[in-house]
RNA sequence: CGGGAUGUAGCGCAGGUGGUAGCGCACAUGGUUUGGGACCAUGGGGCCGCAGGUUCGAAUCCUGUCAUCCCGACCA
């Protein structure tokens, strides 16, 4: 392709709506364009590498036996009523009615559509087991759309649905999809890890997630390079600790702190750490309010204590609640002479005089200890891992990273064929549930995730299989007719042998051309400069400093050697 | 949804005691240039987010509204 004819805005300023680099290097490098927030127009340059992904893709989807179909966008409202998930969505859902009042949305992920489509044509246990994928548009009318688009409200995902006779299938057709994905995130070269993810209230034996590891990440990773152990923070299991230290446990002593309701405040009040107070937060369950301890200086995991509770809807009790159920305003709470009930984590066990709120406006309690001063407390695991925590499989120090979520992939078992009835006929003649499993990639998310581990201050470096193109040709001087002829011939050839080649004709400086190829980061650059007549070009890799003069005659093979090699 | 900020040319920004708009880059034309974002000259481009209000007069002051971004909350 010639430079001169292609849509490639490039910008040497920053949009100032852009935060972090990879979104900041997809609109200078002209890969794409905001619409509005959390809808992006991809341009052709970033096209290119856009459909190179989906390929990658489709290529390992298809490998692993899956069938690739294409679903509507536009559903009507049924489809999500049956089980409940028009209600579930929320606002999240983009709604709209057709011109006779009926309901539709814009499909936010498809498992409805997918079961009833194998409902209506799988019968039999011969036809099982299989897998269906679409690589399709979604739509989310996400509350925060942010950082371009890695959470977008418009944006196209892989999502595959694999059917299974029984369980010992589903383990199959899962891990199958785990290979896949493997060689997806290779191919892109893409440096992930896998971890364990909560797999909800709503059951299913198991869920993981292909994580970037990256500051801009919106999930918290815990893993252990002893034993490979690697958790989303959700899921991430905290261990019981021994006790190993006991004080000799004072009396109760009540204090007026009026006006520390914080424990940073409270830190301050008594002068000592935030792991010498137990927090107090109520809840509000479905219809019961509870309460939860956790140690000062910890955060309670609400996966945790939902999944515990088995409730569907787990939120902050309101402040007039509060007052209700601990006689105080909020800041006091504490688990002693509390009537509701109360689940603590284990390590509020392993603490002793510690202080906490005394359910009393302006007071907290020292010296509590939780086996002495309480009864009827259930203890387990509740809050998030912490930085040098043990691991719960090897007991080494556990670390902390952060992690954009490119894939994720589910075991559902029954709970959507269940709900629609997904049956098929096994060969005793006798109708049974089919067992789901769900894969996710977001496309435009992994081609951010490239770029955010790809870059440099010149700009992009993209890995030669999803770059937009594998070479560029940048003759110094176009008006020189020996460069120019020297140029043409040689995008000539390459065009011939099926590379695909950018070739920079436009009359600029060779600053200018230089570095917008290293901004749009075209993995091979050559150079046709002054030594054309001596049948010279420069050779350079976008991601090495090395340049080196090369004969002319041994670019062809050069350039399919470092295709190849990558 | 709570907190914070910003809307002036394609991009980045200035202007602000009220008098109908400017800089850099980009763009167009001509010329000089040609190995790392050239120079000179000329030129095109703006309902100053939108709507009300105050005023003889509003980019500027007031009110409302919309949009965008950031932090948080929430969430397949």
């Amino acid at each position: 392709m010639k430079y001169s004819k292609m849509l490639i805005p490039t910008l040497r300023e920053v949009p100032a709506e852009a935060e972090i680099e990879s979104h900041k290097l997809m609109l200078r490098a002209g890969l794409m364009r905001r619409l509005a927030s959390g809808v992006y127009s991809f341009l052709p340059l970033g096209y290119r590498t856009f459909r190179k992904i989906e390929n990658i893709v489709r290529e390992e989807m298809d490998r692993a036996g899956a069938q690739e179909l294409i679903m509507s966008a536009l559903i009507p409202a049924e489809s999500y009523k049956e089980t409940g998930r028009w209600e579930v969505f929320g606002p999240e859902m983009f709604r709209l009615k057709d011109r006779g009042d009926r309901d539709f949305c814009l499909g936010p992920t498809h498992e409805e559509i997918f079961t009833q489509t194998v409902k209506s044509g799988v019968k039999s246990y011969k036809n099982l087991p299989m897998t269906l994928y679409q690589i399709q548009t979604k739509f989310r009318d996400e509350r925060r759309p942010r950082f371009g688009v890695m959470r977008s409200r418009e944006f196209v995902m892989k999502d595959a649905y694999s059917f299974d006779a029984d369980e010992q299938g589903l383990d199959e057709s899962y891990n199958k999809m785990y290979q896949a994905y493997c060689s997806i995130f290779d191919r892109c070269s893409l440096d992930y890890t896998v971890v364990d993810a909560d797999s909800g209230a709503m059951g299913g034996s198991g869920s993981q997630e292909f994580m970037v590891k990256s500051d801009i990440g919106e999930a918290q990773i815990a893993y252990c390079d002893s034993c490979g152990y690697a958790a989303n923070d959700e899921k991430a299991q905290c261990l019981e600790q021994k006790v190993t230290v006991t004080e000799p446990a004072l009396p109760l002593e009540e204090v007026e702190t009026p006006e520390a309701r914080t424990i940073e405040q409270l830190c301050e009040f008594f002068d000592c750490g935030p792991e010498n107070f137990a927090k107090t937060l109520i809840y509000k369950a479905d219809e019961n309010i509870i309460a939860a301890v956790v140690r000062g200086d910890r955060e309670l995991n609400e996966t945790k204590l939902q999944n515990y509770l088995g409730c569907i809807e787990l939120e902050m009790a309101d402040d007039e609640t509060i007052y209700k159920v601990t006689n105080a305003k909020v800041g006091f709470a504490g688990p002693v002479g509390l009537s509701i009930r109360i689940i603590a984590d284990f390590e509020v066990k392993a603490m002793s005089n510690f202080i906490t709120g005394a359910n009393k406006t302006g007071y907290h309690i020292k010296n509590v200890n939780i086996d002495r001063d309480t009864e009827n407390i259930e203890f387990l695991d509740i809050r998030n891992i912490a930085l040098g925590d043990s691991c719960p499989v090897c007991h080494e120090k556990i670390k902390l990273a952060r992690g954009i979520e490119v894939g994720h992939i589910f075991k559902l078992g029954d709970k959507y064929t269940k709900a629609l009835d997904c049956l098929y006929l096994d060969a005793n003649g006798k109708s049974q549930t089919m067992l789901m499993g769900c894969y996710g990639i977001g496309i435009g998310r992994t081609m951010a995730s490239v770029i955010e581990q790809n870059y440099d201050e010149k700009g992009i470096i993209w890995p030669m299989a999803i770059a937009p193109y594998q070479v560029i040709i940048i003759p110094i001087n176009i008006s020189d007719q020996e460069q120019a002829a020297a140029a043409d011939a040689l995008y000539e050839k390459l065009l011939s042998e099926n590379i695909e080649v950018l070739f920079d004709d436009r009359k600029e400086r060779p600053g200018v051309k230089f570095n917008d190829a290293e901004l749009i980061g075209i993995p091979i650059r050559i150079t046709v400069g002054k030594k054309t007549g001596e049948g010279i070009v420069e050779y350079k890799l976008r991601k090495s400093s090395d340049m080196e003069e090369i004969n002319i005659a041994d670019v062809i093979n050069r350039v399919k050697n470092d295709i190849l090699k990558s």
